[in-house]
DNA sequence: TGGGACATGTAATTTGTTACATGATTTT
DNA sequence: AAAATCATGTAACAAATTACATGTCCCA
């Protein structure tokens, strides 16, 4: 997909800046992009051009000036249009530790629970760092009940997905633990 | 992370042709490029300008010639100390889904579950294959009991993945029912 | 006779990242 | 005095995809 959607998605919930859009991206877990600068301004001119949005540019004291789009009416239409119509892909999962682990063959078991442990490590932060995201409800507070919950679930499916992930490495080694047995 | 420590490590298992590689990345779940040919077969000439792998050209009558490439004793090396010295990295999880969810705040709830339903759908097709080629053990049959174990656990972390979306897609049914419940 | 498997490669394009550039205000 | 926040934008590069190009054999 293209990150033009996203963006008007954004824009359908209120009014906001390419700094601000740039902030929601970077706090979010599952707007996945970096939140880089060209991406941003470059589908924001984009989406002008197309007349899904509309700008306001306001001059500030002490302040750079900066542009506030919003969402037209014709873009609330496209946007309705992509979520019902597109059809729904599956998740892309790029795991480049199981490619790692993939080659392990060759290895000690040591060394393999050694990357285990290392790769339970980094999960365990994400996981603390998106409950806490989650709990803090920095851009779902103040909204609707239903749009509230649908927010709190996607939260709920990053956390999930990443301690699904922990879940795996305690099967990994009990294997591991299994067949090093067999073989002592 | 690049290709070419997937392609070097599947030298490291057996020779392989470019259009072996290509195959083999296109049937894997966590081989996650689309194995096209302008990656695989650049990657190859940088390994080999770089001594990590070496070919060997196959003239064959009634069909194209083929170049077989083999790994090193310091691209096994190189291997060995990427797998244990590199980070390990998080997943990179890109649902697009999500995406289209998070805006669907002004649907009704019977659109947001028919979403659910395509999704549902979609998912299970993937389960369903990746078990079938779990089972087809394909690339790792014959291979010593410990290698075999990874790679049989490889499969089923990305199976373990997409059942996990089942359980929430079931998660946020259940939500959606008791807040229409609430409000009727 | 048309398509698919085998086999290697290139071209054009899209997508995404890091780094550069400017400049004022506020915080440490 | 240095670093971070606010604010917009461009340049250079890296990564990845689709499509193009060529040619044989085999099967339906």
């Amino acid at each position: 997909m293209t990150i033009d959607y996203a963006i008007l998605g954004m824009l359908s919930w209120q009014p906001l800046t390419g700094y601000d859009i740039k902030k929601i991206i970077q706090e979010s877990p599952f707007l996945y992009w970096s939140g880089n600068n060209n991406q941003i301004y470059k589908s924001l001119v984009q989406l002008l051009d197309n007349n899904l949005v509309i700008n306001e540019t306001k001059h500030q004291e002490g302040a750079p000036s900066k542009k506030i789009y919003s969402i037209t009416e014709f873009g609330i239409k496209e946007l309705e249009k992509w979520i019902v119509d597109t059809n729904v892909e599956v998740p892309e999962l790029k795991k480049q530790f199981l490619i790692q682990l993939s080659w392990s063959g060759r290895l000690e078991v040591k060394e393999i629970e050694k990357l285990l442990l290392k790769y339970e490590t980094e999960i365990e932060k994400y996981i603390a760092m998106y409950k806490e995201e989650q709990k803090r409800e920095k851009h779902f507070k103040n909204r609707p009940k239903h749009e509230y919950f649908i927010w709190k679930m996607l939260y709920e499916n990053m956390i999930m997905s990443y301690e699904n992930e922990l879940k795996w490495i305690e099967k990994v080694r009990d294997g591991l633990l299994e067949s090093h047995v067999k073989e002592g």
